[in-house]
DNA sequence: AAAGACACCTGTCCGC
DNA sequence: TGCGGACAGGTGTCTT
C-alpha cells in the first residue's frame, strides 16, 4: 500500500500520540508477518517512545534501549484508537500506551514487518544499505547520474531501487517520470546529467505534494485518524491506462516493467 | 556486479 | 450466483 508519502502521513498522524508516551504492553495476535516478530521486540514494553521517525518506508519507534522498526508492506496500516474495539481479522498487533490509547497494526497480506534493533537503528541490516532520503540535500540529479553510469536497467526500476533512493514506489515512480518527461523504459545509463537534475526535482516535488495531500488513497489507506488521502485525484498517469494524457491529449499506454504495472505517455515521455 | 524471476499473503474485481 | 484467474501501493533472495 504505502510509499514514502503514505508512511510520512502515518508518522505525522501518530507522532503526537506516541512521542513521550510509555508503552505498557505489546499485544501480538499474529506474529507471522514477512518475518516472525522477534521476541526481542518485547523490549519496547515499559519504555518511553522518545520520537517517531521515518527512514525510507520504515517507521522508527525510538526508545532509550532500542528501536521498534515497523514496515507497512503492501497492505499495512496503523491507526490510533482512543479505546480498544475488539480486533478484526487482520488486526495483528496493538501497542498499548500509558495514555490509554493504542496503536493498532492491520495488514491483510502480511508483507509488513516489525523488528527490533538495540542501539543505533540505522545499523539494522534492513536499513544499513538504504540510499539517501529523496527530500534531503544529498539527493541530487548529479547523484542519480553518477550512480546510473553503465546501468542498463530501465530508469523506472532504477529509481525504485531502495539502495539508490528510498521511498519511491510504483505510483510515484510513474508520476515523477511523467512529470520529468522521461520514458520509463529508457536505460538508466542513457539519461543525461541534465535530465537527471530534472528527474530529481520531479521526484521531490511529487512526493512533497503527495505528503501535503495526505497521501494517495486507492483502496483502504487512511490518515491516522481514518480520513482518506487526497493525492489520488492529482495522479496524472497511475491507474489512467487508456485515458487521455493531460498534456498532449493522446492515449496513455500500459506496460509491465520489472513485473510492475506502468502507465506513461509515449508522446510526452522520451 | 547487475538484471530478472520468484517468493511471501489475502482481498477484490472481472469475465464466463 | 459461483468460480477461476489476474491484479494490487514492497522488497529480500535466488538464479542467471
Amino acid at each position: 500500500m504505502p510509499e514514502l508519502p503514505e508512511v510520512e502521513t502515518t508518522r505525522r498522524g501518530l507522532a503526537p500520540h506516541v512521542a513521550g508516551r510509555r508503552v505498557q504492553e505489546l499485544i501480538v495476535r499474529q506474529p507471522h508477518l514477512r518475518w516472525p516478530i522477534p521476541a526481542s521486540a518485547e523490549g519496547i514494553t515499559g519504555q518511553t517512545v522518545s520520537a517517531l521517525e521515518r527512514r525510507g518506508k520504515w517507521l522508527l519507534f525510538r526508545t532509550r534501549p532500542g528501536t521498534l522498526l515497523l514496515h507497512l508492506g503492501m497492505s499495512g496500516s496503523l491507526r490510533v484508537l482512543a479505546t480498544a474495539p475488539s480486533p478484526k481479522a487482520h488486526d495483528h498487533v496493538d501497542l498499548v500506551l500509558d495514555s490509554g490509547a493504542l496503536v493498532r497494526f492491520t495488514d491483510p497480506r502480511r508483507f509488513g514487518a516489525i523488528l527490533w534493533q538495540p542501539g543505533n537503528p540505522l545499523t539494522h541490516p534492513m536499513l544499513a544499505r538504504l540510499g539517501p532520503e529523496p527530500l534531503s540535500d544529498d539527493f541530487t540529479g548529479d547523484y542519480l547520474w553518477r550512480r546510473s553510469r553503465k546501468r542498463r536497467t530501465p530508469v523506472k526500476n532504477f529509481i525504485m531501487d531502495g539502495s539508490i533512493v528510498v521511498g519511491v514506489g510504483n505510483i510515484y515512480a510513474a508520476e515523477a517520470l511523467f512529470a520529468a518527461g522521461i520514458h520509463p523504459l529508457r536505460g538508466a545509463g542513457r539519461v543525461s546529467r541534465e535530465r537527471y537534475g530534472i528527474l530529481a526535482s520531479c521526484i521531490r516535488e511529487v512526493l512533497q505534494r503527495a505528503i501535503l495531500a495526505g497521501g494517495t488513497t486507492l483502496r483502504d489507506f487512511t490518515v491516522a485518524d481514518g480520513s482518506p488521502g487526497y493525492f489520488a485525484q492529482e495522479l496524472q498517469v497511475y491507474g489512467r491506462d487508456g485515458q487521455a494524457c493531460r498534456i498532449c491529449g493522446g492515449l496513455l499506454k500500459h506496460r509491465t516493467i520489472g513485473q510492475r504495472s506502468t502507465v506513461y505517455c509515449p508522446v510526452c515521455q522520451r
